[in-house]
RNA sequence: GGAGACGUGUCCGAGCGGUUUAAGGUGCAAUCUUGGAAAGGUUGUGUGGGAGCAAUUCCACCGUGAGUUCGAAUCUCACCGUCUCCGCCA
């Protein structure tokens, strides 16, 4: 959420922000309404003021025994006029509120303007797209071959777009999940955190995912519970609504967790293997920090995630996200991008996102400064990395001429085997 | 799932329809006393929103939301949460 005073000062420089992403977005009806309800807000905090005074006064003459007909007649009439006046302030109130929780994030300076994914720039490459001297073959095709994960049956027990992961797959799987956390957990001294896989919609807003993006989740039936899109939510909202010290800042903090998506806008996109799915797996990097440190963290926080790409010595590269092209919450966004042989491209792989104070605004999470003084603090996070896409990463990249899968090295302490 | 008790500020805790402007304590900060400290004294000490150049001032907030009333922390209803007992259960 952006801050209302902020936007009532400098009401050009937030709207040609926005027009970076999007040129239909603008802050006017929030201005206008924002004047509206500053204006009623006086007329009912003076009547409010006025019936407080007279309604204690009639405490006073009942006291000494004196008729009180007539003043609480008049304290009546106040009050219904008071009523009134309440219900449209709280009218242009949730107004206000509602178009706040809609318009996205400004995006930072350093963000390169653009329109889509076309317009983001290249900021580096690390190793080569892998050659092959035989005819390869898509992870699809291997995970089928070598039984790794059974399609059809995963299909079967739930919908298209499950998977079914077995034997040495899910295993690898698994080895992946182990292999993120404790690297993250040991060598950059992030909290693991285990969260609920279900959150609240007021944890859901808090990150972003609501009011907007409802028809990206799976919610349940008869409560108010929605499976987790990204542990970005639950880890991100630990902390909501209450007020940290400077010396708790900066917070690291992973987690591995499951994510649900129903992936409603792209049927017919990427329909083939563990690429998109509606359950996924992923170990996720979050951060808390104060705003003076956050695009340190940030830089911080995407080298921990391109590590892994190097350790697994996967050739990736990073690229910036344009204006048009990063999330609804971030001002800044970088994309890690693994090399996929089946597709002959770059595929997402992690998105290492600041979101400055926008989802502490929202999730309403503070700090107090050395001056004392409250400030939210800015939020950051990243996937360390897609487990699924990882694991369909290595099988394609890693096989070789004899039709055997090489496990990188420093999974297999995790996987018990060098080659599938 | 059933029965009961309870949600008040950093924390503890009083208040159960009208000087509550939320008592009292505790914690924290400043300050006085001291050679220095402890003890003690004094003062200050939440959040959000609005008006004003400003000093200042007004409004809202006692788990959340609605209601009753001239007036609600206090009464009513719903929801959320915590605790105790019973039932069920990995």
């Amino acid at each position: 959420m952006l801050d209302i005073k902020l936007i009532r000062e400098n009401p050009e420089k937030i709207n040609e922000l926005l027009k970076r992403r999007n040129p239909e977005l603008s802050i006017d009806e929030v201005i206008q309404i924002d004047e509206e309800r500053r204006k009623l807000q006086v007329q009912v905090d003076e009547m409010r003021a006025k019936r407080k005074k007279d309604s204690q006064l009639i405490g006073e003459l009942k006291k000494k025994g004196e008729n009180t007909d007539k003043v609480q007649a008049e304290v009546r009439e106040i009050g219904e006029k008071i009523k009134e006046l309440e219900v449209e302030q709280n009218e242009l109130d949730t107004k206000q509120r509602d178009l706040l929780l809609h318009i996205p994030n400004t995006p930072d300076e350093t963000t390169p303007i653009g329109t889509s994914d076309a317009d983001n720039p290249v900021v580096h490459t690390w190793g080569e797209p892998t050659k092959f001297d035989f005819e390869y073959k898509a992870h699809w095709d291997l995970c089928e071959e070598k039984n790794l994960v059974d399609f059809e049956r995963g299909v079967k027990l739930s919908q298209s777009r499950f998977i079914l992961y077995r034997g040495k797959g899910a295993r690898l799987e698994r080895a992946i999940i182990n292999f993120f956390l404790d690297y993250h957990t040991q060598d950059q001294s992030y909290e693991e955190i285990l969260p609920p896989f279900m959150a609240n919609s007021a944890t859901m807003t808090g990150t972003g995912q609501l009011p907007k993006f409802k028809e990206d989740m799976y919610k349940c039936v008869d409560e108010d519970l929605y499976l987790i899109p990204t542990a970005e939510v639950p880890v991100t909202n630990i902390y909501a609504n209450e007020i940290l010290s400077e010396a708790d800042l900066p917070k690291y903090m992973t987690a591995y967790t499951p994510c649900f998506r129903r992936e409603s806008g792209s049927a017919g996109r990427d329909t083939r293997g563990l690429i998109r799915v509606h359950q996924f797996n992923k170990v996720e990097l979050v951060k808390l920090c104060t705003p003076e440190t956050s695009r340190d963290e940030h830089e911080k926080l995407t080298r921990d995630a391109e590590k892994m790409l190097e350790l697994l010595n996967l050739p990736y590269r990073r690229v910036a996200l344009c204006s048009g092209d990063i999330g609804f919450s971030a001002n800044k966004c970088w994309d890690l991008e693994v090399w996929m042989p089946s597709y002959g491209e770059y595929k997402e792989i992690s998105s290492c996102s600041n979101f400055g104070d926008y989802q502490a605004r929202r999730a309403n999470i503070r700090y107090k400064d050395k001056d004392g003084k409250t400030r939210f603090v800015h939020t950051l996070n990243g996937s360390g990395l897609a487990v699924g896409r990882t694991f369909a990463a290595i099988i394609e990249n890693f096989q070789q001429a004899d039709g055997t899968i090489v496990i990188p090295e420093v999974l297999r302490k995790y996987t018990g085997f060098d080659k599938i």
